[in-house]
DNA sequence: CTGTTAGCGCATTCAA
DNA sequence: TTGAATGCGCTAACAG
C-alpha cells in the first residue's frame, strides 16, 4: 500500500493515525490508496509496538451477563468505555471460581487495560496478584476481604435494614427472611441488615423464620410455601434477592395469600409495579454502580495514584403496596 | 526469561503452547522460570505472527446489552464461544447506524474473527462489504435485505398471526395493534402477521386501531390510554413488543380494565405469570437464536463453505389468562 | 515534511 | 530434541 501511494511506510502510519505533519497531497494519496486496498489499521500490532501498551479493551467479569442487574451494570460500563474508545469484554463467571480463573486468564492473555470484576468465591488470590502486578482492577458489587483494591459496592445492609424496619413499622413482628447463598457477600450483608433491622425494632430473631441458601426461584418457592403452610406462619416476608422474590410471590399466589402477607423484596423487577398489590422493593442503581466503577478504572488508567477508593452506592425503598399490608389476624 | 531458564526463546514458546517435543527437564525449568517472572503469554503478539490469524475474539452487536432479550442472546453466544476458547465483545448500537458503524470499526480494528450482528438501520453496506472481504458475519434477529449472508431470525410474522387468530377465536373482532418503530424489521413483520391474522379470521382491518412507532413504554402507555378511552374501544389488544406491553398494561390498570380487555404480548417478561390475569404471550427463544447464530459463525470460522444459511426459529403462544378474556359487552 | 532503521513478543521456517 | 534467524504489522527514534 505504501508502494501504491508511492510513499514510505512511515508516512502511511502518520496519515492513518492522523498524526499530522504530512502534506495534504501525500495524505490524499495515502487515503485513496487505503480506500482502494480496503486497508484497515491493525490495533493489535499497533499496541504491540507502542510504548504505553494500551489495547483499548477492558474486561468485565459478571456473574451472568443475562442477569438484569448485571446487564444494566454492563451497559453503564460500556457507555463510559465507549466515550474513551474502549471496548468491553463481558463474561459470565456463574459464581464458579474455576470458570472465573479461566476467564481472567483469557482476558489477561489479551492484555486488557483493566478489569471490573464481580468476584466469585472468596479466594481473590489471582485478582490480587494481578493487581499488584500493575493491572488496574475495580471490585464491584461485593466488597473483597482486602482493602487494597478499589471497590464499588451497594449498601446492602442498610437496604435490608430499612426493609425490615419498614415492615416492623407497619406492625409486623413475625418477619421471615428468604435469601440467596450466604457465601455471596451481598446475601450475607442483607442477612446482617435483616438481623439489625429486627434488633432495632426490638424483635427477637426466630431461627424458624430464616430460609437461607436459596439459589433459584424454585428453591425459594418451596421454602416460601413451607413457611406459609405453617400454623404460626409469618405475617411478612423479606426477600433478599431477585429470583427469590419471584419464587416467593409464586408460592404466595398459589396459596391465594397475596393480599394477606406483606412482602418486601431486595432488587426491583420489571412489571413489579403491576402486581396486586404492587411490589414494595429496595431498589439498587446498577447504572450508578457501573458508571462509578468505570470512572475509577479509567482514572487509574490515566495514572491516578491516590489510595484505594471504596465507593458505596445507597439503595432506596420503593413503597408500592405489598410492603404496606398490615399483619393478618392470627388464625 | 529464556535466559533465566537457560534455554532458547523457541523452547519457551514450545513449552508455553504445550507443543511437546521438549524434554521434561527443560520443560520444568521453563515452567518455573515462567512462574518466577510472572510471565503471561501475549495472545496479540502470537496472533500477529501466526498464519491463521485468529484472535479468538468475536464481536456481538446488539441493540442494547441491557435489554433482556439481547442479554439472553448474548449469554447463549458467550457459552458457545467459551467452549471454543473465544471471548465476546458485546456492544450496543442503540439502533443508531452511526454508532453501529463506529462500533464495527472498533471491532474490526481489533481483528475479531467474526461478527454476530443485530443490524441497525437498513443500510448494511459496511457489513456486506466486510463480509465479501472475508469476515464471517451472521445476521441475527432481523433478516437483511440481501440473502448472501447467513442469518438467524425468529418467525415474527407467524407469532403475531397466531396471537391475533387466538384472540379472534375467543370472539374478538376489534383487536388493536400497538407496536414499535416500523423501520425495525421485527416490528414490520409482526405488523404483517397482525394483518394476516385479521384476514384469516375474516376481520376487516380498522386503521383507527393501529398504533405503530411506539418506541418506549411511555409512548405505548399514552397510545393505549387513548385507545381505551374511546367509546368504541377495542375489546382486545395485541402488543408487538416488550416495552410496549409494559406501557399498555399500565394504561389498562390505571383504567381498571385489566379483566375486561384481552391482551396478548409479543415477548415474555419476568413476573408476567403473576399478573392478574397472567399475561398471555408469544414467547421467543433468545437462547436458541444465540446458540444457532454462534453455531453458524463457528462453522464458518472452521472453514465451512456451503451457501448462506437462513435459520428461522419459531415462537410459541403461552396462554396464561389475559389472552383468553372474552370480549366485553358493548357499552 | 519525509524516509530509514530497529524492534514490540511471538511463531515459523530451517539447521544443527 | 533444541536453537538461530526471519518477519507478522506497526511505530519510536532517529536521520535526511
Amino acid at each position: 500500500m505504501a508502494a501504491l501511494a508511492g510513499v514510505s511506510i512511515k508516512t502511511v502510519s502518520r496519515v492513518i493515525r492522523g498524526e499530522g505533519g504530512v502534506s495534504a497531497e501525500l495524505a490524499a494519496r495515502v487515503s485513496s490508496a487505503a480506500a482502494m486496498l480496503d486497508y484497515r489499521h491493525n490495533l493489535a500490532a499497533s499496541t504491540l509496538r507502542r510504548h504505553g501498551q494500551k489495547t483499548a479493551a477492558i474486561g468485565l467479569v459478571l456473574m451472568d451477563v443475562a442477569n438484569p442487574y448485571a446487564a444494566a451494570l454492563h451497559r453503564a460500563v460500556e457507555d463510559f468505555a465507549h466515550e474513551r474508545g474502549t471496548l468491553v469484554f463481558a463474561v459470565s463467571s456463574d459464581e464458579d471460581p474455576v470458570r472465573q480463573r479461566e476467564l481472567l486468564n483469557a482476558l489477561l492473555s489479551r492484555r486488557v487495560d483493566g478489569l471490573i470484576v464481580v468476584p466469585a468465591g472468596s479466594d481473590h488470590g489471582m485478582l490480587l496478584h494481578e493487581h499488584r502486578r500493575g493491572t488496574p482492577i475495580v471490585f464491584v458489587d461485593r466488597k473483597p476481604a482486602t482493602t487494597e483494591v478499589d471497590s464499588v459496592t451497594v449498601d446492602n445492609r442498610d437496604g435490608a435494614r430499612k426493609a425490615v424496619e419498614h415492615l416492623a413499622a407497619h406492625g409486623h413482628r413475625r418477619i421471615a427472611y428468604l435469601g440467596d447463598l450466604r457465601t455471596i457477600w451481598t446475601a450475607a450483608e442483607r442477612y446482617a441488615g435483616y438481623v439489625e433491622g429486627l434488633a432495632r425494632a426490638g424483635i427477637t430473631l426466630d431461627p424458624a423464620l430464616i430460609c437461607a441458601d436459596l439459589h433459584s426461584a424454585a428453591a425459594a418457592e418451596a421454602a416460601a410455601a413451607d413457611l406459609l403452610h405453617r400454623k404460626d406462619r409469618p405475617t411478612a416476608l423479606f426477600s433478599a434477592q431477585n429470583l427469590v422474590t419471584v419464587g416467593l410471590l409464586r408460592a404466595q399466589q398459589k396459596l391465594g395469600l397475596q393480599s394477606d402477607i406483606a412482602v418486601v423484596g431486595f432488587d426491583d423487577l420489571p412489571l413489579a409495579e403491576l402486581l396486586h398489590p404492587a411490589l414494595t422493593a429496595v431498589v439498587q442503581n446498577p447504572a450508578a454502580v457501573g458508571r462509578t466503577a468505570a470512572e475509577i478504572l479509567f482514572s487509574r488508567l490515566d495514572g491516578a495514584h491516590h489510595p484505594p477508593q471504596h465507593e458505596v452506592i445507597s439503595t432506596r425503598l420503593l413503597m408500592r403496596g405489598s410492603g404496606e399490608v398490615p399483619p393478618a389476624v392470627a388464625h
